[in-house]
DNA sequence: ACTGTAGGCCAACGCCTGTTGACACGCCAG
DNA sequence: CTGGCGTGTCAACAGGCGTTGGCCTACAGT
């Protein structure tokens, strides 16, 4: 499946790349309508037309600056009663040090394709890792949701729609009250 | 200040209603951006310079089309324990059975005046309303915050991003999970 | 009955978008 | 040296957008 059989490093990789980072600032700057391929060019310092000859079309371009690898740590490894903390404090590096998963969320939001992105990270990265934590195997896709939903929620609040008492709280006053809740969505008994 | 002296009926509030009903509804459907004025104009059956005559511009129009009230109901006449239930059911409520809040979600994701309108919404209508709950006075916007910052985080993969696990969990079930959560952000000792 | 005005439609504007095709340079293989 | 290919620019396209102004129609006040 993934085996192009070798890298074949090409002389375009720069330009690629550039095309790539300034993609993913404009779709989490601007949403998927007005990050425009025009103004993603002129931040790369290159034409339009090599966006479209090197990623077929906006989707594509979106597609490719969407890849996205959340970097969970195992959960399996580190004692159980720390799994809340971990993953609160792990998500609020992520988002804080790149606008990928700003991008996401704004994209998923105003675009389908970006919604099955976001379902597709959920259901590949999200739900592996939780798998290990949970009670019961077949509560955990509803765990992992009721998780990601917090999680979510408070990006959205303190990055996105930037609701002042939720930017101005401190990142371990973030940890120290969604702690508890993800730590009960993803091991406590069933209400 | 909220005082227009007669309502002065006039002869074209069908059409205006019209024109506002079109437009939540793609607002809601489509974010700012691909909900275009001649989309909405089509809906509404009628030509879209009367939008422009009505509203002034698209921003005029989304201002309209945008004014909320979450129609909350007071927290101080029930017993304390059942306020994050009757908080949750609101809520879940109000999403399902109109869509200006998918609207002012999908809005305040790509616009920065739907952000700033959703962070008014949180202020003069949330706050006062868990004002009279929260132990201590200084700590009703944080603790409000929170309580919002789940509930739109649920609404966002229930809703908007349509995560499986999220829709199929039934009205009960994320009642049950999410009400302890919203209790313990709005009453419980801070950690 | 007459007239002013509000309600409504139509055609057009200037702008910006994604996308395309033709053309120019410079590297590398033969 | 020469040819081809990869890299890049430029100019243009068709279409959609928000917005504007002119014109027609029908109702309301006198």
């Amino acid at each position: 499946m993934t085996s192009e059989p070798p890298p074949a490093p090409r002389r375009s990789d720069a330009t690629r790349a550039a095309i790539l980072d300034a993609a993913r600032e404009r779709f989490a700057a601007d949403g998927y309508d007005r990050a425009t391929i025009r103004a993603i060019a002129r931040d790369a310092g290159i034409d339009p037309s090599m966006v479209m000859r090197y990623y077929g079309n906006k989707e594509g371009l979106f597609a490719a600056a969407s890849e996205i690898d959340l970097r969970l740590p195992e959960l399996g490894a580190m004692p159980g009663r720390h799994i809340g903390a971990v993953l609160v404090s792990h998500f609020l590096d992520r988002w804080e040090h790149d606008d990928v998963l700003t991008a996401m969320l704004r994209v998923g939001v105003t675009n389908a394709a970006g919604a099955e992105r976001v379902v597709k990270v959920f259901r590949e990265q999200l739900l592996p890792v939780t798998a290990g934590v949970c009670p019961l195997p077949e509560e955990v896709p509803r765990r992992a949701a009721l998780a990601a939903s917090q999680i979510m929620g408070m990006a959205l609040a303190r990055y996105v729609l930037r609701i002042p008492p939720a930017v101005d709280m401190t990142r371990d006053e973030v940890i120290a009250w969604l702690a508890p809740t993800i730590q009960r969505y993803l091991t406590a008994a069933a209400p």
